[in-house]
DNA sequence: ATGATAATGATAATGTATTATCAATTGTCA
DNA sequence: TGACAATTGATAATACATTATCATTATCAT
């Protein structure tokens, strides 16, 4: 599986290295084909499920939202939530307090921390 | 709108009111059918909407899950999510440091903290 | 270069959550 | 009680992300 170099890869790859932010599959979609390179959003939903297979990529999941794809080896880190433009971002560090108490019996696995507000871009100054 | 008192309503109210977690759609019609009563799938829905327009209700949203509802009104508060079970709990308390730097620009409004893991009915002593 | 076949992509299909439809039922008030 | 309108509920419809189909295209070992 996965044994052939193709343009179409090549392209999702680049548009997901250059991203300064986890990429929906759609936004993935308009990203290239605004580069002016064509490809089929089934490729794309291929290309990264491949990419999360081979330990590539990372799945970002939000309430209510597409999944979202960012390079995986990052720190840990969490993401903000513009409720403008409904844009995803990066934040720095973590903010959370690993040692808050869970009920008896439960096992920490992992966690999950959205912030939401306006991104700089949508916050109007008055 | 909702000028009448109906049974079915009655049993939404107290489905959730018993709960001592956070219910989807669907487990709400569950509960209301193994306590014996019979009530169609859009008068959950038709009444989920009306009791968060009167904030009775708050909406918390869980990635790639459906919404969960809860009481308005409860202490500011975060969730577990069982990996196993798929429930969905409530947590004491926030753990996030409220202090944490957003990028330039950027309006914090609002946050949301998931734990991921095992409840204790899922983690297995080995 | 060429042929076997991996990969693509237009499109249909699926899955799931939620909403709309509308005839039948049921509160409520006169 | 009786009647009228609010409410219900079985069902169809919608919305959306994601996956399957399969004929066409493109890669790469030879």
């Amino acid at each position: 599986m996965r044994s052939r170099k193709t343009r179409q890869m090549g392209i999702i790859r680049d548009v997901l290295r250059t991203a300064d932010r986890p990429l929906s599959p759609r936004e993935i979609l308009q990203a290239a084909l605004q580069a002016g390179f064509g490809l089929g959003q089934a490729t794309v939903y291929r290309a990264l499920k491949e990419l999360v297979d081979e330990g590539w990529l990372t799945v970002v999941g939000l309430p209510g939202l597409a999944s979202y794809y960012e390079l995986n080896g990052k720190a840990h880190h969490h993401h903000f939530s513009c409720r403008s433009c409904g844009g995803i971002y990066d934040l720095e560090g973590c903010g959370l307090d690993i040692n808050q108490p869970l009920p008896d019996g439960f096992t920490l696995e992992d966690h999950e921390v959205v912030l939401y507000g306006r991104c700089a871009s949508c916050t109007v100054s008055t």
